[in-house]
DNA sequence: CGTTTAACTTGACGGTGTCAAGTTTTTTGC
DNA sequence: GCAAAAAACTTGACACCGTCAAGTTAAACG
């Protein structure tokens, strides 16, 4: 409520580096920073507040007045990883008069992929059951979450508008399905289930010369 | 080591209930099935082993002495997940000589969905990263589950051979890029990301027409 | 029947999330 | 500039958790 207003004062300081914070220096977004890292070398059974708090140099419970719980703090979490997604599905080669053929979709799904492969520390918690399975994403989760899903159905249905796709096809049924598709794989991979990263190309490969069909089926 | 041995002997038994042991009764049954319906009620969190012992009226640790610790038991259910599958996938209509239409492919979809959005608390398991992550699946949980997936791609290929299906296609990529959709769509369902189960239906119809369409491509 | 062995129990240890109550530091109102 | 309010942070405690070590009970075996 009264976060965001922390400007003027604070011109005692005797360092001068970028803080917020009296105590510590924003650690909020430290501890979001932290646990990221955490999750991505040791996994979800590795991130505790506890281990975190240690790291981050403040005491067990100092993340409560951060986050409500820790639930609050994967939230968090899963919102930056939307915020680095969406940079890499926005570059600038994506413009609106990009021709769209089997390359683009091709891109695409490389695209896809790799994010959700290696940045898997957010992938897991952005579409996972985790969080997803308890119902109460924090609000401002929520938005970004149904803004990314939103921009995937708006781009085929756009891509339809203008004619260089099927006529025929459903965009919202196509956009659940071939995102299965993509899910799907990117589980596949980052679980580690019979697929090794050695496939990943070929399959990408494969996966978007089937989209690319259905498209214009 | 000696746990298959408990045949003849045991014929002084008071009750006379199928019991192979004397204490319980079978114990390590009965913890795989009662974990199986925690599970199902209270999801992956609600899962202790303390909690486990006392649904089943034993002590604490009563289950170490039929399990290393909990992710043997865990893959004991994925186990038995693996068994009730293959009942599903091998009705007596889905003969060696059936005919392969679109129809045939529908059915299939549908089969597969309705086992891991009804049959969850094992999907979760067979094919999570819980238990595959670990990369120390319980040996005989790794037969169960690469023969499972032998089982998918050589029904592809008999398919092929049988010259039913595309001759352009290649089995082993096929069967991962089609069995990503099927996954993926499990998992959207299962953790309630974005789909409700209405959607379920008609989901499946248009996955099903894709496969199709890519297997006669 | 005595010995072995398997099944089961009790006690303990270190780890977890999180609440309640206190302490310290900054911001704010006068 | 100073007191009051509020925010950031700490310490203590509680109820869980997985699991190990040592003990107890009961069935199986020779």
């Amino acid at each position: 409520m009264s976060r965001l207003r922390r400007k003027l004062p604070g011109m005692s300081d005797i360092k001068n580096k970028p803080k917020k914070s009296y105590h510590h220096g924003d650690l909020r977004k430290a501890l979001v920073d932290l646990a990221a890292g955490l999750l991505k070398t040791e996994g979800e059974a590795g991130l505790s507040m506890r281990k975190l708090a240690e790291l981050a140099g403040v005491s067990r419970t100092a993340a409560y007045h951060h986050f409500k719980d820790k639930h609050d703090l994967l939230c968090a979490i899963a919102e930056e990883g939307f915020r680095a997604q969406k940079e890499v599905f926005n570059p600038p080669e994506y413009g609106p008069n990009s021709p769209v053929d089997e390359q683009r979709i091709q891109r695409f799904v490389v695209d896809y992929i790799n994010f959700a492969t290696e940045k898997s520390q957010y992938y897991d918690l952005m579409f996972g059951g985790q969080l997803w399975k308890s119902e109460k994403l924090t609000s401002t989760l929520k938005v970004e979450a149904y803004d990314a899903f939103k921009a995937y159905v708006d781009g085929i249905r756009a891509w339809q508008a203008s004619g260089v796709i099927s006529q025929s096809i459903d965009p919202l049924r196509y956009s659940q399905v071939s995102w299965s598709t993509l899910h799907g794989m990117s589980r596949l991979l980052i679980d580690g289930i019979y697929l090794d990263n050695e496939a990943k190309g070929s399959m990408c490969e494969a996966a978007a010369e089937m989209l690319w069909r259905e498209l214009n089926s």
